[in-house]
DNA sequence: GGTTTACGTTGACACAGATCAAAGCTGACC
DNA sequence: GGTCAGCTTTGATCTGTGTCAACGTAAACC
């Protein structure tokens, strides 16, 4: 389990963890810097994935959980019959596949929304260094039961919001997710279609683009196709609370 | 962290986990007698809930998860609006609390729907005992896998089905969870109102009580108040496959 | 550089489920 | 054992979002 370090070339050296600029969102939140060097040995291993390719499928055997280190992903679920269901969106410093642990194989497909890079973590080695590093250990608890809160979250969403406010908490949720990694909070690029945020949100894709369209008429963003500016994070913030029925 | 058994009371014993007639469904499921051993030591407080009282609520600090030794639970968010989503249904073996790690913090409120007793779990010694014993540290990790993976199922009821594959997917939960727990597969008694199924599944308890009404005279279920008979379970599962749209 | 293809917008109309309203049931409590 | 409060059922009507259809836009590819 020791002596890996001696083994990386200088490339995977480049990009180990206690050298990601990452490394406060990520896995490595909170690590002294020899907690750190420990982890570098445990992840030693990148994936580059091109946009609208798979990390793994449903069905897929479990063995590794990802980092993502650049780019940007979408999770699914598909049923028999064809309907989607988008489960998530994930961006750079996030992780990907803990829904595989609980019975050895993945039960959503993982899809590259742009030309991506993920950091490959073998997870039963991730186990055995959360033994010996009890603050990877917590880290890694709280990484999952945030998780959790995040899909009670969209489970909110779904039940009880209307469109409106559906899709002003996702732009929202975007804008501050955008922030926390240094990138605008007011303007980006959306990486996924109407389609695919319509599937995130349980509504079609007409509704997305209408209500995309309300919120332009009102003044509070400006859409180009998949350019967007938030004009007024307030009346955003807003439409969540104020409660018309 | 040794030696604690020494003290424990013989109704504590009695109620060990390596005595606990859940313990194959609990978190001891898959420890060896020796292992089994030691999480008696972790676990060694439990608490009764009545009726309508609270484990915890949100915002309140978190300190422990707690496996349901016996009755039956709802969680929920409120919306300062008063809107409630609930998040789910426990009954005895699952773990409740798993939302309070990533913040410290519950991020949802904890209710008793039946007079209850539930095994207190100090997350810290959880944590510690963990970084011992390989497979309660691998269990652990699975709880919380399948936590987010029963989170996906019900991101795809809330933003994919109708009400009526809604409910049927719900009661099919509740037959395959009772049976795993040796009580019949067709007949229950739910412990939750019409408006908590709603407000579970994103619709209101008028179209919940129409689709009972509705399975009720098609033949698949009878509806007693809060008792349920399943009459035809291939049935009920046709409704989640078959896609008439 | 013109055509193809995927994605997005907008309008008209339909419908599943929400809302409003009234009455029935059941168990708890005095 | 009668009353009360909470829960459930059912009917009538309304509405937000889905569905269907047509057209726009932009990037990709030969």
């Amino acid at each position: 389990m020791h002596g890996k370090l001696a083994h990386l070339s200088v490339p995977q050296l480049r990009e180990a963890c206690s050298q990601c600029n990452l490394r406060e969102l990520c896995l490595p939140m909170g690590l002294s810097e020899h907690e750190m060097g420990q982890l570098d040995e445990l992840v030693n291993l990148r994936r580059r994935i091109l946009r609208g390719q798979h990390i793994y499928r449903s069905g897929d055997g479990f063995e590794a959980i990802f980092a993502i280190k650049t780019g940007f992903f979408k999770t699914d679920v598909l049923l028999e019959d064809g309907r989607e269901q988008v489960t998530g969106f994930q961006m750079a410093g996030e992780i990907l596949g803990l829904d595989g642990i609980g019975t050895e194989r993945h039960t959503c497909n993982a899809v590259a929304l742009e030309d991506s890079e993920v950091c490959v973590i073998p997870f039963s080695d991730l186990e055995n260094y959360s033994r010996e590093i009890g603050a990877l250990q917590h880290h890694f608890h709280k990484v999952m039961s945030r998780e959790i809160v995040r899909d009670h979250g969209v489970m909110m969403l779904l039940g009880i919001m209307r469109a409106e406010e559906r899709l002003a908490a996702f732009l929202l949720n975007l804008s501050q997710r955008f922030t926390a990694r240094g990138y605008s909070p007011t303007e980006f690029n959306l990486r996924m279609t109407r389609n695919e945020i319509g599937s995130y949100l349980g509504l079609k894709l007409e509704t997305v683009s209408r209500a995309f369209s309300r919120f332009q008429d009102e003044g509070l963003i400006t859409v180009h196709q998949k350019h967007i500016q938030i004009l007024d994070v307030a009346g955003l913030k807003k439409l969540l609370t104020e409660r018309r029925a």
